[in-house]
DNA sequence: ATGATAGTTCAAATACTTTTGAACTATCTA
DNA sequence: TAGATAGTTCAAAAGTATTTGAACTATCAT
């Protein structure tokens, strides 16, 4: 995607995303920790229940914050951190 | 406010009021015009009724993006850039 | 003083987001 | 194969956010 195609809609799912308490805990943590780490983990330690767990994960996903790729049973999440520095970081270059 | 004073309920606000179109469209016609604009104006400008208007300028208010003061019957608003840069430029240093 | 203009407040209505538990798929371990 | 574990999906319930119109305050112009 390039920088001409970004629509408001991208903008919003970001913002949307990291406007919710659990969710930028969910951020902190992968960002202290730095590597992929299974939902499961992170949903222990954020305190959440699973389904709760899968349906933020979704919405960081949806939004481009997380890559994510499944090994067997696990998925494996990530922060995308070129997402964050496109819509946060370079803010005014992208709005 | 200090850094170490930052919580992460001043964040979830800045996001929050980030998290819409209007909201976004009002930042992206204040960024434009860089300079102070009755809430009028920029209501007018966005094709919102007044009482909206209204709403959303105490949001952009309440989360510290902009700036107001009042001059007689008008609302004079601005950007607070130091916010953006703040939770947006600096997001990984202050989250 | 009267009438218009700029903006706020309130409460009701609507729309959207998040949580919950149950049922489900797929994988693992014994 | 049976039972456990990781995660998803669904629909209902609960919680928030947004829009609307009417009533309001304060200022301005005649």
């Amino acid at each position: 995607m390039t920088k001409q195609e970004m629509t408001t809609k991208d903008n919003i799912a970001v913002f949307k995303a990291l406007a919710d308490p659990i969710r930028l805990d969910i951020v902190r943590y992968l960002n202290r920790l730095d590597h992929e780490v299974a939902c499961g983990e992170v949903g222990q330690a954020m305190q959440i229940s699973k389904t709760s767990g899968s349906y933020h994960f979704k919405i960081l996903q949806e939004a481009g914050l997380i890559t994510a790729h499944k090994v067997a049973r696990e998925k494996y999440v990530a922060l995308d951190r070129s997402t964050f520095d496109h819509y946060l970081t370079h803010f005014w270059q992208n709005l």
